[in-house]
DNA sequence: CGAAGTTTTGCAAGCGTTTGCAGGCTGAGG
DNA sequence: CCTCAGCCTGCAAACGCTTGCAAAACTTCG
């Protein structure tokens, strides 16, 4: 019976702050919901009331009843690409904003993602984001049986029914090629990743796009095990084991290209644009630094987010709507990797 | 199959599978709770109805019930620093691992801290871990007040009564320095962050300790506005203004650090360790790139991650007891920014 | 001043679990 | 065959909140 004696060993309950505002627990619970109805008399006792004692309300203890948690799961895998530092930013951000919580799972250590989703779905969230290669057909069954809404972002599986929010990674291919096309390079490599993800295949698939589009031929293709600094220096190995070097390398992703260019510089002892020219894709924060001044494809990160918090909040409503695909175009952010001159 | 008349629409509660299994519904959570006892029959039974039905108990009314939400918050604030997304990386693995689910709080846009905390206690959390420079008072009473455990990660706030787990920064500015004596640089310069963080003035007095251990004058010092790439040529036009050039640089992180680096290659065309020496802290991924090749002073990440869960974790027991610091020790790394041979 | 209309308020029935308690069943010992 | 432990199991009371319903309180107006 520990209402507001003693030290505040146990929680304090909406019965507390009835009884020690002199009115009912529905009253506090109204007072605390933002639609209900109550007199601002009343309004100012329970309010008191909850001050003197730091009433909070369970969070817990409503979502019972009301069947919403304001909980939104985000599900990542790649904790070494730096940009989804900033994309977890910007979602934890867009999230709370919203008066929304994020339940943050991470599936990078080999924690198995079908028995991550179990754990996911206990906590019943009212959204999910999935931002992770491993776009298992068995979770988008789960969310949809439990009628959860979910994003997969940036990313653009074929397989699975679910909304997608992702760059237009094809157009930005395109755009890389044009740009290298236009400042006079010809003969061109792409280096993607797993041949599996679906951003490495659209990147790629544009640039090559691009490329037949202006009679040229098809880019000469290495795909890197994974997407990270160290992968770059092994792809230009295998790319140059060829004999037959590229004009032009466009990079899946930024830390891909970093490493790329270092290993041409250091590695092969090539000059950036002058020898070779290297294109990225994210535009992340060091893509910026004096040592590589990448020019770079740059995805819209915070639009993207925005769009896909949109999509699970506006989903209860429809229910069974059929999924929405939203791409968002990319932009050209141009530094000193590709020459500016369009000599032959 | 679907279960569910109609396709599945609503969740499936413990009742759904107690009528299905022929049992009553304590059945059937006493078959999802570890302890309990129940025969192996009747578990089989339960198990195969909950196999067809897809049940899963729901975490939040049982959490009504027990008390424990199994939600471990972590509050974060530097989303531009990459050795936070290591460091996320780390706790999220280890929550897990532990059966535990992560909730993730982004206080730094500006969003304030006191809001955060309300929305955080509604939650009713098993621990918070705090990971950013702000640590209120106010969280440290609130934490104390519903009994959560509370951990401080990566800082050392003085006037917080709070589990704190760190490096141990003093003893890594200590071997930032004896590393430079031993090398034979004498006059250093010690770049830092915001004054008020805990971080940046420990790195500097244990640099500042030895180097009056070794008799030498305590470093030139420059405080960056930031942890950040940019912050780190800007703290560099500031250092070299005074005229007055030191022979080697010791940087509170490595983020600054190459900030720091490039500035004096490209700003002031100096080499690196010929010209001048570089030591950074935290060993980030991107240290180890040809560009860098940083030598810096490296925190066990995992070690403390799981040093803080340990706390989180054994405390319920505990309750009362005074909260315990522990400070870890770092290593240095050694890479070229720092010439080999001891030359005066 | 009283009737009709409009809030405001309290009651009580949930929401999906866990868990103390006591009755039921099982099997061993007499 | 009866008795007495021991385990299993079901009942029912929480847990802290929301919300439909109807009574109470206040307004407005004739």
């Amino acid at each position: 019976m520990a209402s507001g004696k003693g030290g505040g060993r146990s929680r304090v309950t909406a019965d507390d702050v009835a009884r020690e505002a002199g009115v009912s627990i529905s009253a506090v619970s109204r007072v605390f919901t933002p639609g209900a109805s109550a007199s601002s008399k009343m309004r100012a006792k329970v309010l008191a009331a909850s001050e003197r004692l730091d009433y909070m309300p369970n969070a817990m203890a409503r979502s019972l009843m009301t069947n919403r948690t304001n909980l939104i799961g985000i599900i990542m895998a790649n904790f070494k690409n730096p940009v989804y530092l900033s994309i977890l930013d910007s979602f934890t951000h867009a999230i709370q904003q919203r008066g929304l919580r994020s339940l943050l799972f991470n599936v990078s250590h080999g924690d198995d993602l079908e028995g991550s989703v179990r754990q996911i779905m206990e906590y019943s969230i009212d959204g999910l984001i999935v931002s992770a290669a491993s776009m298992s057909p068995l979770l988008s069954e789960q969310c949809r049986r439990r009628d959860i809404p979910l994003v997969v972002f940036a990313r653009h599986p074929r397989n699975v029914k679910a909304n997608v929010v992702t760059a237009d990674n094809i157009a930005g291919g395109r755009m890389a090629a044009r740009l290298l096309i236009e400042r006079g390079y010809r003969r061109m490599a792409y280096i993607g990743g797993p041949e599996t993800i679906s951003t490495s295949r659209d990147r790629g698939l544009g640039f090559d796009q691009a490329l037949e589009e202006a009679g040229l031929a098809p880019a000469m293709r290495v795909n890197a095990a994974d997407y990270g600094y160290d992968e770059g220096h092994e792809a230009v190995d295998r790319l140059f084991a060829g004999g037959d070097r590229p004009e032009a390398i466009f990079c899946v992703n930024d830390i891909l290209a970093m490493g790329v260019m270092d290993a041409l510089r250091y590695d092969f002892g090539l000059k950036i644009p002058d020898d070779i020219a290297v294109v990225g894709f994210d535009d992340i924060h060091l893509a910026g630094t004096k040592p590589y001044q990448l020019t770079t494809i740059r995805q819209p990160i915070d639009a993207m987010v925005r769009e896909s918090i949109d999509i699970l909040t506006d989903q209860p409503g429809k229910g069974d709507e059929a999924p929405v695909t939203r791409m968002l175009p990319c932009t050209v952010v141009e530094r000193g990797t590709v020459r500016k001159s369009g000599t032959t």
